[in-house]
RNA sequence: GGACCCGUGGUGUAGCUGGUUAACACGUCUCCCUGUCACGGAGAAGAUCGCCGGUUCGAGUCCGGUCGGGUCCGCCA
């Protein structure tokens, strides 16, 4: 061994023991005479000293010491003179007395300062250049330890429940929903493909069907989609977990405990309330305006169709006459906005699709300030006051369109006032199940026509029966979003295994019986070999880690991340590749 | 595909309505310093202000283009 003991370890028990340390110069202190240095590695700091009366030849060669070189130090620990102490530090109160210095590697003056009370921080393309050097500063330290305990502490809890750890190909084939497929040329088979699996989705469903009864895996995924600050280029990982036998509560029943524990585990945050609230999709868009809604505040949406039918002010009657809606969000503390918070409140919900945004502010003293107010006569004012329980203070906003614009216009005013109230606790994490998902949209492609809402996979609620019955767009599905401060963590479903009923659901989105067979033939085929009722779900771990620490970025997530534009600039990937080898894959160039 | 923002020594920034030596902090280098911990002191090097063009007596500054970077929208469960 280089060493007998870490950076982060001595204290004031080891005195006088003789010890080797190894590690990088975090920073040095020359006086001429003494000479220190704080030799850091990844358990912490330690002060090393160099005097020249101790050890005059390894004073010396300390004096060409730098910043980032790596050494090894042998030496005795002492104490410090009582007010030397650094209490800032583990280690502060001890320092080694070096009579043995080896330079094991030399560094060139860092691109950057890993010394962060003294440098601001370098952007971020030197940084990712520099990624091993980044990597060393205890706050990216910190991030590989999280990172790695919590998909320990995964594991362990499936384990003990019995669950199997299963890797399935990454050399897959193309799924024909969802998001980009990244494609791999088939040298063995010119002109065919595979594909990154975007989710092990089918895989794990067969499996079901081979009876392993209970699967999870730290799975990797592939999409390509633009990047986003927040979101990894390409590749990311899901805890993708499934389960043969059971029902909606029981998927709930297992992940729910698992994420109070990473929550409370790996985050400052307080879960604020378990069992997690069930919240149909529908009741959740409505009273949150949002699939996802940040339940760490209240401000509860509320309809008032009804209210306003036929009332004076068109733009909330002819609402409601065609076939619209119109809700109204009550801001508790909301009339000490400022009109420049209206203002952009307003840009706000026009950005989402809203002709404007109308309210009433009640003022501390009571008195209404508002643009609508002439509009609809005082009556019906106070009687939608009343109704929405408006107290002096409060503030009132308004929707008036189709459901959906209606819905997601206050959603997105409800959460923007949230923040500005200063309601986004850091220290909370509201978890909620948002259940009861539709099956069927209008398709946002082709006018008119009806597409899966979300995956195509799941048991429609009500089974063949309601297939045949229902008006498509009323059934729902046996499927659920796992929702934490306002970001969706995972979507899960109970799925379809009955081969009739898959085709029929097919049928409704417009596939063919002979379309189906081609794309998931596996799965079908599968289906009609005695398949067990299963379902599950798969969490983002990335995702996870974020919202619980309140990071932003993909940076403060991954090892090795990719930069804005999807390019790894300290490997240089992507890269060209040697003619030979596109000879080999038979792909050719136009251009 | 679209919108907005930013390019000034190694790093982070300043540089007002155009005016001649481009400033500051950290870092680097040299010298001094035996109790510092963001050590201190003295000094030095280091930038044709992303690039091209235009306006002007004069451009880091204004205008146009271009390249590079960042964020967002689209997209992505």
């Amino acid at each position: 061994m280089l060493r007998s003991n870490t950076c982060g370890e001595l204290t004031k028990e080891d005195v006088g023991k003789e010890v080797q340390l190894a590690g990088w110069v975090h920073i040095r202190r020359d006086h001429g005479g003494l000479i220190f240095i704080d030799l850091r590695d990844r358990y912490g700091m330690t002060q090393i000293k160099f005097d020249p009366e101790i050890n005059k030849e390894a004073h010396s060669a300390a004096e060409a010491l730098r910043s980032e070189w790596v050494l090894q130090a042998k030496g005795k620990v002492v104490e410090r003179p009582q007010e030397m102490a650094n209490k800032n530090m583990a280690t502060g109160e001890i320092e080694i007395e070096v009579t043995e210095l080896n330079v094991l590697s030399k560094s060139k003056t860092p691109p950057f300062s890993l010394n962060e009370e003294k440098a601001e921080e370098a952007n971020e393309a030197i940084r990712l250049k520099y990624r091993f050097i980044d990597l060393r500063r205890p706050k990216l330290q910190e991030m590989l330890r999280v990172r790695d305990e919590m998909i320990r502490d995964i594991r362990a809890y499936f384990h003990e429940r019995g669950f199997r750890e299963v890797q399935t190909p990454i050399l897959a084939n193309s799924s024909p929903e969802g998001a980009r497929d990244w494609l791999v040329p088939s040298r063995l088979y010119p002109g065919k493909f595979y594909a990154l699996p975007q989710a092990p989705q089918q895989f794990k469903q067969l499996l079901m069907v081979a009876g392993v009864d209970r699967y999870f895996q730290i799975a990797p995924c592939f999409r390509d989609e633009d990047p986003r600050m927040d979101r990894h280029y390409g590749e990311f990982y899901q805890l993708d977990m499934e389960m043969s036998f059971v029902e909606q509560e029981d998927i709930f029943n297992i992940m729910e405990p698992l994420m109070v524990d990473l929550t409370e585990k790996y985050s400052e945050k307080k879960v604020m309330q378990t069992p997690f609230p069930r919240v149909p999709w529908k009741e959740a868009m409505t009273k949150y305006g949002s699939d996802k809604p940040d339940l760490r505040f209240g401000f509860e949406i509320m309809p008032i169709s009804d209210l306003v039918k036929d009332c004076d002010f068109s733009v909330f009657s002819d609402a409601v006459k065609k076939e619209g809606a119109v809700h109204a969000l009550k801001i508790e503390g909301g009339a000490k906005f400022s009109r420049k918070d209206i203002d952009e409140l307003t840009a706000l919900s026009k950005n989402k699709g809203a002709k404007g945004l109308a309210y009433i502010s009640i003022k501390g003293n009571g008195e209404l300030s508002s643009p609508i107010v002439k509009f609809l006569g005082d009556d019906l004012s106070k009687k939608i006051i009343e109704t929405v329980d408006g107290k002096n203070g409060d503030l009132i906003f308004f929707g008036a369109d189709d459901w959906r614009t209606v819905c997601k216009v206050l959603g997105a005013v409800r959460d923007e006032c949230g923040k500005r109230l200063g309601l986004k606790d850091s220290k909370k994490a509201a978890w909620l199940w948002v259940t009861d998902f539709p099956m069927y949209d209008y398709s946002e492609i082709e006018e008119g026509k009806i597409d899966f809402a979300h995956n195509p996979f799941s048991m429609p609620q009500g089974g063949l029966e309601a297939l045949e019955t229902k008006n498509p767009l009323d059934i729902l599905a046996q499927q659920y979003d796992f929702v934490c401060n306002g970001y969706e963590l995972t979507s899960g479903a109970i799925r379809n295994h009955s081969p009739e009923i898959m085709y029929k659901t097919f049928a409704i989105a417009g596939y063919s019986k002979e379309e189906v067979d081609e794309k998931f033939g596996a799965m079908i085929r599968a289906f009609e070999y005695g398949a067990p009722p299963h379902g599950g779900n798969a969490p983002g771990i990335d995702r996870l880690l974020m919202v619980i620490n309140d990071w932003n970025s993909i940076r403060d997530i991954y090892a090795f991340p990719k930069d804005g534009q999807g390019r790894d600039v300290m490997m240089d990937s992507p890269s060209e590749v040697d003619p030979a080898q596109l000879k080999e894959l038979g792909i050719k160039f136009t251009k």
